[in-house]
DNA sequence: GTCTATATGCTGATAGAC
DNA sequence: GTCTATCAGCATATAGAC
């Protein structure tokens, strides 16, 4: 939230937070202005409705999260270097925007217009089309190889996801229900990353 | 949602249908009497507040949600047959109770006055101390005696419910994303349960 | 580009008739 | 117990001055 941004970036920065934070239903434009400290004419001079504005932030936070993932695979390792390095590269791009899963998963949850919109603009681009059958094809090949157990790739992938994501998900009620400091939630995420490591490890030997 | 039932039963019915569905934020109060087929002055006669019919309803899924969780835990076989058994607890409890995961999470992370409430409520009771208690000391019993890979037993617990929720968290981009139909959902939960207990059972080898 | 002013509608909540 | 009527408040959105 650099105050020396234009006003069109500052509002849409305070509004990603506020969104974050609190949901699309539980925040207005009012609120927005406010923490900007413009009017909250000014927000809907520049995105014209609150759904534009949040549909911007939405998007790119998806791409953004998508890309991640995208760019976890590469083929040129062995497999368990390419699990170690994948989990790594997400535990990270999640260190970075934790609230992210939470974001996304409330509003896609809550809001089935959105499913369809990302199912039209995400789901059937070439890009991630492709990359799950490459995944699939070198889960095949460690397979046969019997480097790997015999389980589907979906479920490797959804294993993994959701090791990955939860303790983001979890991490207000981690912090404020079981009483840590924000440090100790550091901490218990960089260890997360280790044993969802190790516990994936051991649970894909064959 | 029963014809029968009296009107204050009926309003907490629906309202909890909606609630689950769209959140607190975006239910109103009209929309709850106009689903029931009353006036939206009579929701408020039964529970003066939409904060107070939200509660009720919050409260007492958390209870049923915990209650599950403290009923797994038996100490009389052995903890391989306690870690099926309760996995297979948990996903035949969601199978019956789909929506709960993103009903409470959404509501906690989004509200830290409810955190605050659940903490003092609910995290503090004996029953539920006890329980960790108890399950760490049978995580450390199996582990001295070389039948447990040595791991946190705060680790053993999120990895498990985060394997269990999961699915049930996706379950609707699961659905209108991939395009899955009901059955198909059913069917792939099914099958998650018996690839999660597999993957945990052989993620916990020493 | 940023403001003030305002239209219009929906919200949660209450008072009072029946 | 259920209704109608109504309240104040806040929401989104727009028009128009500067």
């Amino acid at each position: 939230m650099n105050t020396n941004d234009t006003m069109e970036v500052r509002i849409r920065e305070v509004a990603q937070e506020l969104f974050f934070r609190q949901g699309y239903a539980a925040t207005s434009t009012t609120q927005i202005a406010h923490e900007v400290g413009c009017t909250q004419a000014l927000v809907h001079y520049y995105y014209r409705t609150k759904e534009n504005l949040f549909r911007q932030i939405f998007l790119e936070q998806i791409e953004a999260g998508l890309n991640v993932i995208g760019r976890s695979l590469c083929d040129n390792e062995s497999f368990e270097d390419f699990l170690r390095h994948a989990i790594s590269m997400y535990f990270d791009a999640l260190t970075a925007n934790p609230r992210l899963p939470d974001f996304v998963m409330e509003e896609l949850v809550t809001n089935p217009e959105r499913r369809e919109y990302l199912r039209e603009h995400f789901v059937k681009r070439p890009t991630y089309v492709l990359f799950y059958v490459q995944f699939e094809s070198i889960v095949r090949r460690e397979q046969e190889a019997g480097r790997l157990a015999r389980v589907e790739p979906f479920d490797i992938l959804m294993t993994i996801v959701a090791l990955t994501v939860f303790p983001f998900l979890t991490m207000p009620m981690f912090r404020d229900m079981l009483g840590k400091t924000d440090k100790q939630v550091e901490e218990f995420i960089a260890h997360r990353k280790q044993e969802v490591t190790r516990f994936v490890l051991q649970g894909l030997k064959p």
